[in-house]
DNA sequence: CATGGGATTGACT
DNA sequence: GTCAATCCCATGC
């Protein structure tokens, strides 16, 4: 299988989002099939992109298709696929995995048991898959790849973003329907109107 | 050069 | 429900 070509992210941020749910990220033996995504885009604040071109900002500004890695809260690094032209400082953000591959290996490097503790959320799935910040800026078609979907497309959930303060209002978190691998579940009563088809 | 704020998680009450 | 850990980097003096 091929990984997605860089005329996949070339694309508005919020069309890529929805349809990289279902896609497979993989980092040597460890592989996951991504369940949850968020966008961001350089026009509104919640972006890092938004306060421009910087050092930490220079790659999500550069060629789509590559990795934007960063650390969050000191602790946690966390994956992004830069999309739109070069130029335009757009990302979505890998939030949560299922497990497909090097369960085990990921086991050994969570320290928990349970498969849907091991990739459910943005810091947990690059301590599973062992990614770092040494991998920022890489092209996502070698040590880490982005493969397309295997299957029918998704039902993907449209609801708002998680996490931060500013522009809270927009509903760019896409999430597969009814996956237990999701990062925060939420009540079922806020999830009615919220679907929508994607693919 | 000092400061402050996170695209989070896990432990604890 | 609360809260601390911990580091990168943008900003301001």
């Amino acid at each position: 299988m091929e990984p997605l070509p860089p005329e996949f992210y070339a694309r508005p941020v919020l069309t890529v989002a929805p349809e990289l749910v279902g896609c497979t990220v993989v980092h040597g033996e460890t592989a996951g099939v991504i369940v949850e995504t968020e966008a961001y885009h350089e026009e509104e604040p919640a972006c890092h992109a938004y306060v421009g071109l910087t050092a930490r900002t220079r790659v999500i500004f550069g060629a789509p298709g590559h990795a934007y890695i960063y650390r969050s809260y000191g602790i946690h690094a966390l994956l992004n696929a830069v999309c739109e032209p070069e130029g335009v400082g757009a990302a979505v953000l890998i939030r949560a995995l299922a497990p497909a591959a090097g369960i085990e290996l990921m086991r050994e490097r969570r320290g928990v048991k349970r498969e849907t503790d091991l990739c459910s959320g943005p810091g947990r799935l690059t301590q599973a898959l062992g990614i770092e910040l040494d991998l920022n800026g890489i092209e996502l078609d070698g040590e880490i790849a982005i493969l397309p979907r295997e299957g029918p497309a998704p039902v993907v959930l449209s609801t708002p973003r998680i996490g931060i303060s500013k522009a809270v209002e927009l509903p760019w978190r896409f999430s597969a329907a009814g996956n237990r691998n999701v990062s925060r579940p939420w009540p079922w009563r806020e999830r009615r109107g919220a679907a929508s088809r994607s693919g």
